[in-house]
DNA sequence: GGCCGGTGTGTCAACGTTGTCACAGAGCGA
DNA sequence: TCGCTCTGTGACAACGTTGACACACCGGCC
């Protein structure tokens, strides 16, 4: 800035003024300013004016997985949002990883991060969350919450889809459903088996724990959805708790050549569900949505606003295309 | 850091000697400032060390939707490597968009970005990169170049991968086949279009502009889909010229009910292929690799490799799952 | 004429860190 | 004893920007 100064004959301020397009500057100088500016190529260096400023124009997303369509879309999301309001994004996977997460954590807040957007892997410590927000980054919990911290949340109508899916399935003439969702330490994955055992209970059916699979769907075994389709008293239907679950699922299932097929209801929608045959019964969530409300609540936090915190569910909706539709045993005809 | 020096009862060089690392420090002095430190939660401005020292450990991702599952499991990859080597990713999708993509690399060099792994955005100005190489700014370009740049570039093989492709078709019994891929100023797509023709060209057959589709998949009309399939002497195969194409093209003929099926084969590998019926073979790439090589490559060249730029190609490799095995009218059986 | 607000420009300090230099004591070999 | 290296610490400037403040000029109004 100082070669623009010297090479304009003006004083580091005045291009300052130009630059930032503040202040009063009369339209020669500006020209000549503006000359300068292009002739040398200046560029404002950030670092400078970050420090000065004390802010970075920047907030955070931290997430399990940028690789799952999920939270791709999710991710997409939010970035429009960012880039509309000027903010810079980053962006990371936690990879479900406790110290990861918050190692991830520390380094975008410790560069200058004013907000951060969260899907708390499981196992995060609340305290030093609670930290951070004290330290002045503004969090936004998204998908799961941590429970006891002071942060908006944006969550989907986890029990409620689940309940619905299953009674879905239920109405169709299925008594025996299996359920398999992701470990028992992740918040969405309890939550939905909550919802898979009221409508259980709703209808007057026993839960069975031998048809309630919680385990990584990458990492588990095929042995352990074999003991489930294989049980003595086996499942006519299914409800995958996740997406990862869908698909792992319905490989498996068309890789023993199950038939008949069972009934399927999947939380969370992915793609080609529509194309498979039969069409895959949903309970779709909207990531989109939930990506764009919690960077609007983030980035009106960052501006100041000090409002109760909000707690936001999004709806879910049941799509039906067929697999959720397949007849089970007890139904009307 | 001033009050943890004071609170310490020591210089603020001496924390900075603390807090990095490095110099003599004596036990004590170190332990009376670590607790000064612990006691008063101080951290480390880092855009005062920016400033000082003039980089921010920063790579820039830019490609054009992370939406995109190709383009997912890329920033993954590199998201790995970024977090391996202590460096912070940005990243952020161009939507295909010269302009935004333009504002995007202007944002991520001002604010320090060592160096930027591009998917340049079709009718990216070259000058302007240029511009941003000469100032510092290291780049790798992947899945697509620009000509005349300096840089590494890291792309599939996808001449060979589409001729192999289509061949497979040919093979196959197929002499009529429709290649649907996106527009025309997109590099992959006229490099797949160019491998579809070679292949029809070395099996004897004539390449037909009918039955060449080059549009944005999410946007390309119905009709334009139906006209190709509905020709006077229409296709028996199609060959899908990216991931998008082969989901939309499935969905719509799943909508068609079209049968027989044409044979099918698509370029990039996406979820569930293996689960419809008949299995989609495809042409996969290796998104993972190719995202991983080009962080390594840049974090080479901001650590100040100087190397000749290397240019890589990744093979492709054909998954054979059924949609392209499916025979022709020519079939020898 | 004196005062005012609007316009245009410059000086200076400060943001928080780290590299350079300086200094001082200890240990040691010549 | 001198000079050397190793250890431990501090003073100070500099990174490039911007906010606070000062100043000077102009026209218009009482």
């Amino acid at each position: 800035m100082g070669d623009v100064a010297a090479a304009a004959g003006v004083s580091l301020k005045t291009v300052s003024r130009v630059v930032n397009g503040v202040g009063y500057v009369s339209a020669e100088t500006l020209a000549s300013v503006q000359a300068a500016i292009d002739q040398l190529g200046f560029r404002r260096n950030e670092f400078a004016r970050q420090l000065r400023q004390g802010t970075a124009a920047t907030i955070g997303l931290v997430l399990e997985d940028v690789a799952d369509p999920f939270y791709s879309v999710l991710t997409r999301a939010v970035e429009d949002v960012a880039l509309e309001q000027g903010y810079l994004l980053l962006s990371a996977s936690s990879a479900e990883d406790p110290s990861r997460s918050r190692r991830i954590v520390e380094s975008f807040s410790s560069r200058g991060a004013d907000g951060i957007i969260l899907a708390p892997a499981r196992g995060t410590d609340p305290e030093f969350l609670r930290g951070e927000i004290a330290a002045g980054c503004s969090m936004v919990f998204v998908d799961r919450p941590v429970p006891g911290i002071p942060a908006d949340t944006v969550l989907a109508e986890n029990v409620g889809g689940a309940r619905e899916g299953t009674a879905h399935l239920i109405a169709h003439g299925h008594h025996r459903i299996a359920f398999f969702g992701d470990q028992e330490s992740v918040y969405t994955a309890t939550e939905r088996r909550t919802g898979y055992c009221e409508a259980l209970e709703e209808a007057g059916l026993e839960s069975d724990e031998a048809m309630m699979v919680l385990a990584a769907p990458r990492e588990a075994p095929a042995e352990l959805i074999d003991d489930v389709l294989e049980a003595a008293d086996p499942p006519t239907a299914i409800v995958a708790g996740n997406n990862r679950w869908s698909v792992r699922l319905l490989r498996h299932l068309k890789e023993r050549g199950q038939r008949p097929l069972p009934g399927f209801v999947g939380f969370d929608d992915f793609e080609l569900g529509d194309v498979l045959d039969p069409g895959i019964t949903v309970v779709a969530q909207d990531p989109a949505t939930m990506g764009r409300l919690a960077a609007e609540l983030l980035l009106r936090r960052v501006a100041g606003d000090e409002a109760p915190h909000e707690h936001i569910r999004l709806p879910t909706r049941l799509i039906v295309r067929g697999s959720g539709e397949l007849p089970g045993p007890f139904a009307e005809r």
